[in-house]
DNA sequence: ATAGGGTTAG
């Protein structure tokens, strides 16, 4: 990390006070080292002119491969424009060529800023370059075209793949089917099932897929009855199908069904692997029964079955909730030294969460600091969490210093460290803080992010309460700008 | 990136 950020030297101002970057390439002898991924993000964020990004990316010297641009677009994923930015004068490069991976991130952060132009652009690009675009460029518009609550122009999308030169095929079909039941447009996703039948064929995975899509809205007589349509067609379940059934019983808190499920699949002989147990194991803490958790992570070591990264996670987090956090660390301390399996990403979260959520702030603290020991660095959502219970505590200086932690490096806040910040600016009633609110608006939206209706009118509140009326009325101007509906405010 | 288990909003 420290010699990418050397090589990156900031050359002074020059001129009509515009600053000059320059990306050097440290010689070891063996050649020339190659900037950061981290050095270059940050030279794209700090650089305010394109023109400053252009010279320093094509003059710097550096050896362009797609893996280092996909490392870039993914520090700058949090900052919309920038990460289009910097892919685009890339794009531009005299020798470089985008590979398809990079061109699926551009495509995936422009659809998600709503900029379907510059998605359908990058598309006609990948085309011209005959590198695309693939199935798997359709699969990733289509999620975001549903989770922008457009999920005909996704199935649109997915079925003019043809004339792009792709396949429609099974494989895509169930590709289509699982987004629009991961965005909760089953509905949807069944018909289409029944409709186009006869066309595609489909098979086991494609009714697991509708099985698990009712499962989510908890709907668990539909989904054991899209399976017994399965059978009936002469398709045998899965074991995905039964264990996505117990799962669905578990969230539509049908927990003497789940146990009454289970015992039917031992009976029968199910090869009940390691997600059926840590289905349990989740299911039953979550209901508030850790005893049996226990019972069946203990079962489960007995049968043979190893528990994975995953297994661990679950039941670390039932003990956070529904336990204490002390046995929640002992696991997790037994974790590090048995060393079955270590803890990732989502372990440190759920820990650091649970000392949070019973105000041990020095003790998550000391959980944040320990991740690089296996490797991890904390994620935006390791920040959020730490800035909630802060801010929740009153502690809202401290959690502005984490919020600044996050500003000078290396993870960008999201929507979520907005809005909690943005809640945590109304608590002290101060002026001042409803003008910090204000600015963490306008700067999520200049990162790409568009805030809530309910958020803006609540920051313009505050600021008319305020006396801050010019303040206020820039940001009225900003709010229409994002296409939000501009409410009457008597200014 | 064709399906099932583990962060997230009370």
């Amino acid at each position: 990390m420290g010699k990418g950020s050397k090589m990156l030297e900031k050359c002074g101002k020059v001129g009509r006070g515009r600053k000059y970057y320059r990306l050097a390439g440290a010689s070891n002898g063996e050649g020339v080292e190659q900037p950061s991924d981290g050095s270059i993000a940050k030279l794209v964020l700090e650089s305010e002119w394109a023109v400053e990004v252009e010279e320093a990316l094509w003059k710097g010297r550096i050896e362009w491969k797609a893996e280092l641009v996909n490392k870039v677009l993914k520090r700058l994923w949090n900052h919309g424009p920038k990460a289009l930015q910097f892919f685009k004068h890339l794009d531009r490069h005299p020798t470089y060529i985008h590979s398809p991976s990079s061109f699926h991130h551009a495509i995936d952060i422009a659809a998600r800023m709503h900029d379907y132009n510059s998605a359908w652009a990058f598309f006609s690009r990948m085309r011209s370059l005959r590198c695309g675009p693939s199935p798997k460029s359709f699969a990733i518009l289509a999620e975001r075209y549903a989770s922008n609550g457009k999920p005909h122009r996704a199935v649109r999308a997915f079925l003019s793949m043809h004339l792009h030169g792709c396949p429609q095929d099974l494989h895509s079909f169930n590709t289509l089917l699982d987004i629009l039941c991961k965005s909760h447009r089953v509905d949807m996703a069944h018909h289409l099932f029944k409709t186009l039948f006869s066309r595609f064929k489909p098979d086991a995975v494609s009714y697991n897929i509708i099985a698990n899509g009712y499962c989510l809205l908890k709907r668990t007589p539909l989904a054991l009855q899209v399976l017994k349509e399965m059978v009936h067609r002469g398709i045998q379940p899965t074991l995905v199908s039964y264990n996505t059934l117990l799962k669905g019983y578990f969230r539509s808190n049908q927990i003497k069904d789940a146990w009454a499920f289970y015992l039917e699949m031992q009976k029968r002989k199910c090869q009940i692997d390691v997600v059926t147990y840590t289905t349990m194991i989740h299911g039953f803490g979550v209901a508030g029964d850790v005893k049996k958790s226990r019972r069946v992570f203990h079962e489960m070591v007995k049968e043979g079955v190893v528990p994975s990264v995953a297994t661990y996670n679950a039941l670390i987090q039932v003990l956070c909730k529904k336990d204490t956090v002390e046995n929640a660390v002992l696991v997790f301390e037994d974790m590090v030294t048995e060393g079955v399996c270590l803890p990732n990403l989502v372990t440190y979260n759920l820990v650091i969460r649970g000392l949070c959520h019973v105000g041990d702030m020095e003790r998550a603290l000391g959980f944040m600091g320990r991740m690089e020991e296996h490797g991890l660095r904390p994620s935006v959502q390791t920040y959020n969490v730490v800035i909630r219970y802060f801010c929740d505590a009153g502690e809202i200086e401290k959690g502005l210093d984490m919020f600044g932690k996050m500003g000078d490096g290396s993870c960008l806040p999201n929507l979520d460290t907005y809005n909690v910040l943005i809640s945590a600016m109304f608590m002290r009633k101060k002026s001042e803080d409803l003008v910090v609110a204000g600015k963490l608006l306008i700067e999520m939206v200049d990162r790409g992010f568009l805030p809530r209706k309910f958020t803006f009118n609540r920051v313009l509140d505050g600021l008319v309460i305020t006396g801050n009326q010019e303040f206020a009325k820039e940001i009225l101007r900003m709010q229409s700008r994002c296409g939000r509906i501009v409410r009457r405010l008597k200014l």
